[in-house]
DNA sequence: ATAACGTAACACTAGAAGACGGTAAGAGAC
DNA sequence: GTCTCTTACCGTCTTCTAGTGTTACGTTAT
């Protein structure tokens, strides 16, 4: 086991994946020694020792003398570089069908999700465009691109989401109103859209506030898990877009609740 | 002048440099052609329009066909990259200088000048602290470190400065109240700081109100130059650090207009 | 129409940054 | 006090990507 050759992983860097793999296998056994791991994934004291700071840094582990334990997994579920492991293709699906939706000139929202960060990457060729986001990775890649009027969403900054979040970036989406919203969540149910941190929600709800459409991007995944916080009835959406992995009758209950279900194709 | 070769230029990658010296070029010209640049400067007809798709994206020039033009001299003076080649070694002195001011725990507010970012690498050991700053650089490097509270303060993202202006970005900074405001700008004299952009002004008046104690920058290039919009008289800051260098004959002034100015030692 | 100029795609290179392990010194448990 | 776990430092290695030129393809002016 702990396969590290599955395919389709080649977004991220080898530490940053074997960081991931370290903290599915803390959030599992609850806690580990050092050593179990050096164990568990042929590399040296130091090598773990590094990646647990790093987790640490992220917030998904604990350490203390004798070895690591998992924190709350909602925290682990919230890591960029679990997420960014998570059902790529499928995500890649939605932010093509996302960038239909788009016209230049118009202005355009985006979360600190991964599946926004996808949609990044198809902008070049519907500019100009105003893009507003507190995604630290999309403001990054966004910086690069002439034609493209940036709207960073301040904030206290979070390693484990890698973006801009609390009062101030709540107070900073308020001041805004986009033609375009989208954002995804961690759990979806018949009627309702989920979330683990309430910091987040805050943030999102804002977001909610402030965009004429608001289009949800769901992968399949997420149909089938529950979160603490409810974010919002999925009527507070537009359109809520499902990759086309998604077994109709999963998608059918959604329907029934009266949201606007969009297919994306492979 | 045009002196390409001095020394100390050991801050910038090649072609960040390289650029610098183009739109030095540039402006000293007025406009010139592709190939005069090729000539000029030694490198490949296809590198140098990179350089000037990157300098005109930064807005720092214009391409048309058959050659380039000069922006405004301001936007030239305010652009990153000639910033950081200008005066180092003074900047790195600010920096330390400012960050004897610093204790553990303190909230600081960084403007988006290189003097601050001199300052961000000297964090280390007086932390935690808490950062709020728009310039991007600074972000990026403080979001790596652990026990730094970083407040991203959000906005209109410039190209030219790298950092993030504008309305947004001044209401961001009304909501705060920090302990410390280290700044700069880019002229100064016996009795006023002064800056070419009237949005940057916006900012950074912002930013003098909120803050308790804010100290200005200077290193003494800054003294013996003027621009455009006056932004506060010297009064408002409550420390004027200059560097080793200035001559004590440009000090006194400031003194006798009632500012209070430190010298930062090499 | 043609020449000059600009752009896109590809491939090569060099340099830097990251990743890793080993050893030794430090801190904490018992 | 002793043992174990952890950290700090250093040197090496590799991996990666930013930078660049070449060639071939558009585009625009005259």
């Amino acid at each position: 086991m702990t396969s590290d050759v599955d395919g389709d992983t080649t977004e991220l860097s080898r530490p940053a994946r074997r960081q991931a793999e370290i903290a599915a296998y803390v959030v599992e056994h609850g806690s580990v020694s050092a050593n179990d791991l050096v164990e568990a994934f042929g590399v040296s004291v130091m090598t773990v020792h590094r990646d647990l700071d790093e987790l640490e840094r992220q917030g998904v582990v604990r350490k203390y003398r004798g070895g690591v334990s998992a924190q709350p997994t909602s925290v682990f579920e919230s890591n960029v570089a679990y997420r960014l492991n998570t059902a790529q293709t499928e995500k890649a699906a939605l932010a093509r069908h996302a960038r239909a939706m788009i016209e230049p000139g118009m202005s355009v929202m985006l979360d600190d999700s991964t599946s926004a960060l996808a949609l990044v990457d198809l902008f070049e060729g519907i500019m100009p465009l105003t893009v507003a986001t507190n995604f630290l990775p999309a403001i990054t890649k966004l910086t690069a691109l002439r034609d493209i009027t940036l709207l960073a969403l301040g904030g206290i900054y979070s390693a484990t989401h890698d973006s801009f979040g609390g009062m101030p970036c709540a107070e900073a989406v308020e001041a805004l109103h986009t033609d375009l919203l989208f954002c995804s969540v961690s759990a979806v149910s018949p009627a309702h859209a989920y979330h683990q941190e309430e910091e987040i929600v805050l943030v999102k709800r804002a977001m909610l506030r402030s965009a004429k459409t608001k289009v949800l991007l769901v992968d399949h995944a997420k149909l089938q898990r529950t979160a603490l916080h409810r974010l919002a009835p999925l009527t507070d959406f537009d359109v809520v877009v499902v990759d086309e992995k998604t077994p109709d009758d999963l998608i059918q209950p959604l329907r029934d609740h009266g949201a606007t279900v969009e297919v994306a194709k492979l």
